[in-house]
Formats: C-alpha cells, sequence, structure tokens
DNA sequence: ATGCCGACCGCAGGTCGA
C-alpha cells in the first residue's frame, strides 16, 4: 500500500508546523503540494529531510510554486510551462518506482482564473485544455500516471455549497467544469468522488468569510486523479478536513489516496 | 457589499487568491 496526499499549503514558510502534523499523523509517501510561494534557494528542505523526505521544488517568488515531496527513491523529475501561463510556476511531475512499478506522479496548481470576464478566466479554459492534450498523451503512451492538485474547478453541483447562487462563478463556471470533467472522461478517474459517490465534502474554504468553515461553505476544489488502467488499485481517499480548524490554517485541507499495488 | 482574510513584498498599502 502506498499513500498520495495533495495539499495546497498558500505558502510553504507559514505551514512548517501544519506539515510535520501531516507527516507525523498520516505518514504519506508522496506529498504534493502547492502554493508554496517561494523560490527554491528559499525552501525549507533540510527540515523537510528531518521528516523523511525529499523535495523536488518548481519554485517561484511570492506567487504559485509546486513541489514533490517524496519518501520513495525520485528516479527523474520534470518542471512543465502549460497552456500560456509561461513562467509561472503550476506543474511539476516526478518518476517512482513502488514495488517494482513505476509511477508518474504529478503537482498541479491550475490558475483560479480571477473573474469569468477576465483575459486569466480564457486563460484558465486554455491551461484546462493544454492539460487534457498532456493527459491523454500520458495514457496513450501507457504511463501509471497520478496527477493530484488544485485544480480549482469544482466539477459536479454537489461539490459547492450553494450550486444554484454559485453558477457562473469563478471555481463553478459551466466552461470550466466541462473542460474538467472532459479530462475526467478520457479515460481518468476523480479518486475521492470514485470512492466516495453521492458524499458532501469540500477541500477549500474561503479566508474571507470568517464563519465559511463552522457553517461549511466550501467547495471541493483538490483533486488527485489517475489513469482508469489504475481503477484496480484504489483502496481509500479522505479529505483531512481538521487542518482547516487549526491555528493559522491554510484556506486548502489535504487530500490524501490510498493505493494498493499488488491489486495492479 | 467588486468586501470580509491572509500572504506576499517591504515598510505602506497594493496585489492576488477563488
Amino acid at each position: 500500500m502506498f499513500s498520495v496526499c495533495t495539499w495546497n499549503v498558500n505558502s510553504i514558510r507559514v505551514r512548517l508546523s501544519h506539515l510535520s502534523t501531516l507527516c507525523e499523523k498520516y505518514r504519506p509517501d508522496l506529498i504534493l503540494l502547492q502554493e508554496i510561494k517561494c523560490e527554491e534557494n528559499s525552501f525549507p528542505r533540510e527540515f523537510i529531510e528531518e521528516l523523511g523526505y525529499s523535495s523536488y521544488i518548481y519554485g517561484q517568488k511570492s506567487y504559485n510554486g509546486v513541489a514533490v515531496l517524496s519518501k520513495a527513491r525520485v528516479d527523474e523529475y520534470k518542471c512543465r510551462d502549460i497552456g500560456n501561463n509561461l513562467e509561472e510556476a503550476r506543474y511539476i511531475e516526478v518518476v517512482v518506482n513502488i514495488d517494482e512499478v513505476c509511477f508518474r506522479i504529478a503537482s498541479l496548481y491550475l490558475p483560479n482564473g480571477s473573474d469569468v470576464s477576465s483575459q486569466n478566466f480564457k486563460s484558465k479554459l486554455f491551461f484546462l485544455e493544454s492539460l487534457k492534450k498532456l493527459m491523454i498523451e500520458a495514457y496513450e503512451f501507457g504511463d501509471n500516471y497520478i496527477i493530484g492538485g488544485d485544480f480549482n474547478v469544482a466539477p459536479e453541483s454537489i461539490d459547492v455549497y450553494d450550486p444554484i447562487g454559485m453558477d457562473g462563478t469563478i471555481g463553478f463556471h459551466e466552461s470550466e467544469r466541462v473542460r474538467l470533467k472532459e479530462i475526467f472522461s478520457s479515460n481518468y478517474i476523480d479518486v475521492w468522488r470514485a470512492l466516495n459517490p453521492s458524499v458532501q465534502k469540500f477541500t477549500w474554504w474561503d479566508y474571507r468569510d470568517r464563519s465559511s468553515y463552522v457553517k461549511n461553505l466550501g467547495m471541493r476544489l483538490d483533486h488527485i486523479c489517475i489513469s482508469d488502467k489504475l481503477s484496480n488499485i484504489m483502496h481509500k481517499a479522505v479529505i483531512l478536513d481538521e487542518f482547516r480548524a487549526m491555528q493559522r490554517p491554510s484556506d486548502h485541507v489535504p487530500l490524501m489516496c490510498y493505493f494498493d499495488v499488488s491489486k495492479l
């Protein structure tokens, strides 16, 4: 059994104590981080080494930034620029060998899109289309592909607290939902939803409304997606919403999926 | 309520997130 956790930390340097808690309590084999908000030279690599993980980083000052932390040996890693968001650090992938099986595992931070009437929203849609192409290529190449991250899109009505009121707003606009669901239907599986059909759970709650978390006014924006060739290895998926109730939390919580390689 | 909070940079308050 191995586990993959994805988490938009909203600054790695202010979330180190929470990261320690995650590592000590849940021991994920791989951690996919988004919004680390620092360059590689200010990334807390030694701190993370002491937790038992090697770090692979696509850093950026102030904004964005993604990383993969791994307990398993990483054979190679690659940073990519997707869509027309060039020089924004939003995608990194590693190749790891788990129980003699090779996996390609990516951490993704998809643009939020600002406002549906903005150019940023058009870029977000183009990013989703470019990502779909990349994932179809990976599928056709036969990779054991796992991609996790902050997709900044809630796919279905059950994935937001007010589907009627939020219809057409950022993160829940028909254009982005259609494109995300095209990815899921291109031989990929939204692991949490596949294992928890008809359960309503969120991974993000707005900072700007102090009561959003206690009233559970959230969205499910963070996803772990796998090639359908891997469907047999899905074991369990949990959203660790306790992390939103801690002191000085990220606005996102970790999503953790467990995979059983022996079922492959 | 084009705001609420939190992080960024950098030293005040603008910018961004979703």
